[in-house]
Order: C-alpha cells, then sequence, then structure tokens
DNA sequence: ATGTATGTTGCCAA
DNA sequence: ATTGGCAACATACA
C-alpha cells in the first residue's frame, strides 16, 4: 500500500530493465484496470520515471505504460525462468516477458491497481482530468504557496488535507499521520487553526521524511508493500506513531481514531488537541 | 462474524 | 461551480 517513497523504490528497481525489450505481455484472471498492454509488445522500455504515486513507463513508439500500485499492486523482477516461477502466485496479472530472460510480474491482491499504455501526446490529458498538486518531493511549493493550498482547505482536518492529491502529490495515510507529530499538532486541527509557525515545521520535513524513508526502502506493513526484488522497506522501524503503542519521545500511549473514515495514530501528549 | 487495510473515484448533498 | 463525506472496488487477515 505504497506512498510516494515506496513508489519511488520501485522506479528505483525497475531501471535494471530500462533498454529491454517487451517481448509478451499476457494477462492472467481477474485482471481488473489493465487496459491496451499489448501495444508495448516489441517496443523498448526507455526510461521509467514517478509522478505522485503514478508509475510511468515510457516506450519507444510514444508509447507510455500509466500504473498505480492503489493498495497492494506489486512489481516484481525475474532474472531466469526459475526466479520467474517462484514469483507467480495467484494474484499475478500481468506476466511482462523482457528479452536477456528477464521477468516484470505485476501481482495485486486486491486487484484495485491499474494500467493503461497510451500514446505519450494523452499524458497530459491524462492528469489533468485528475486535478493533481505538485509533487511532494520534486516540487514541492515554497513557503508561501504552500500555506495558501492548505489554507484554502480552512475546514478539513490538517492530516486530511495532507494527503489530499490534489493539494500535494505523493503523501498519503503514513506519511501524513508522521508530519503531525513532527510539527506537534493533533492530527484533527482544522488547516485554518493550524499556527504559521507549524506549518513552517511541516513544510520543512517533508522533503527530509521522503529523502530518508526511500534510503530504507519504504515502509512495509504485513508484508504487503515490496521493491521490485521482492523485498519489504524497513522504514516503519523509524515511524513515530503509524501502528505505534507508547511514544518514542515521552513514553506516552498513542491513541488511534478514525478521520475521515481513515484510521489515525496520535501521542495524546505530544499532539495536543485543538482548544476549539 | 466483524472490522480493518499505506488509494482513488464516482455519486450525492450542502 | 466547488467542496466534502462516504460507499464502492476485492481480498486477506486478526
Amino acid at each position: 500500500m505504497p506512498e510516494l517513497p515506496e513508489v519511488e523504490t520501485v522506479v528505483r528497481g525497475l531501471q535494471k530493465l530500462v533498454g529491454s525489450k517487451i517481448l509478451e505481455v499476457e494477462l492472467f484472471s481477474g485482471a481488473r484496470q489493465i487496459y491496451d498492454t499489448e501495444q508495448i509488445i516489441g517496443c523498448e522500455l526507455q526510461q521509467v520515471k514517478r509522478y505522485g504515486k503514478y508509475l510511468l513507463f515510457y516506450f519507444s513508439n510514444n508509447l507510455i505504460m500509466i500504473s498505480h500500485l492503489r493498495m497492494t499492486g506489486q512489481y516484481v523482477i525475474a532474472s531466469d525462468l526459475l526466479e520467474k516461477d517462484k514469483l507467480f502466485n495467484k494474484h499475478t496479472h500481468v506476466l511482462f516477458s523482457f528479452s536477456e530472460n528477464q521477468f516484470l510480474l505485476f501481482n495485486d491482491q486486491r486487484k484495485f491497481g491499474t494500467i493503461e499504455v497510451i500514446p505519450q501526446s494523452l499524458v497530459t490529458d491524462y492528469f489533468k482530468s485528475r486535478k493533481l498538486g505538485p509533487d511532494a518531493l520534486l516540487e514541492l511549493p515554497n513557503f508561501d504557496e504552500f500555506t495558501q493550498l492548505i489554507f484554502k482547505k480552512k475546514n478539513l482536518p490538517i492530516k486530511t488535507a495532507l494527503f489530499d492529491q490534489s493539494v500535494l502529490l505523493g503523501l498519503g495515510n503514513i506519511y501524513a499521520q508522521e508530519l503531525c507529530f513532527i510539527a506537534g499538532l493533533h492530527p484533527e486541527t482544522l488547516c485554518a487553526e493550524v499556527p504559521l509557525s507549524k506549518l513552517k515545521i511541516i513544510h520543512r520535513a517533508i522533503v527530509p521524511l521522503l529523502e530518508k524513508a526511500i534510503e530504507f526502502n519504504g515502509t512495509t506493513f504485513d508484508g504487503k508493500y515490496v521493491n521490485t526484488n521482492g523485498d519489504v522497506g524497513v522504514f516503519s522501524q523509524f515511524l513515530f506513531v503509524y501502528g505505534q503503542k507508547i511514544c518514542k519521545k515521552c513514553g506516552t500511549e498513542i491513541l488511534k481514531i478514525k478521520l475521515n473514515g481513515r484510521g489515525t495514530y496520535y501521542c495524546t501528549s505530544c499532539q495536543a488537541k485543538p482548544q476549539n
């Protein structure tokens, strides 16, 4: 259930396929939200990039494959037939056969993940129709612009606004909670009530947090997220609140509440509830 | 059996 | 016209 750092980790793993050619694409049982993958057969993978939580596979022939892992999508790479058979399971929906006996498998337990192949000329339209904010790592707005973005969501809880993809692209439910902790903000604090000083702390924390998470291959819980080697990410050891019971800073109990339908952890001492 | 899950989208209401 | 809340999507696990 990847957010920006997990997707970035996958993108880095996919680099080893750049320069290879797609020989075959096979779809398996229950594949949904997967469209037009046959178009890339015979094409060379030229580049893999990330935009928010979207994966962009640039192919020759001006084709681009846009993919989103949603909650449980995984891309895993096999370097020979034996490895391919080992990675293939009942959740494998797409098998991409590349040149040099390399294989890319798209596994997705819940089938929420998406894959579509479109001409590069339509990429702009593809994203424009989704009203997405700037990428939190690559295009983080300056503090003034960031403040505007947050205050525009004045009646939303800060934690909800932080992972609203129309505000910033790439943050998800885990990293939004971590940012609230870092700033000492109760996650329910309305955006309009967040002091500028705390907004400043959040703004300054975003890139370092994401970069450190990437450094540790992202956050894995329940083994659901893996990189292209099938390995879990180990950033979870650095999480302050998500999935925690006791605050690492002050030892106080970590509470879990539901906020806008999503599980939300916070330290009752470090993140005091707002007055009104 | 019930509730929960790192995400997005479509529908509906304010 | 916007914005926000919530169910839906499908599966596994506690």
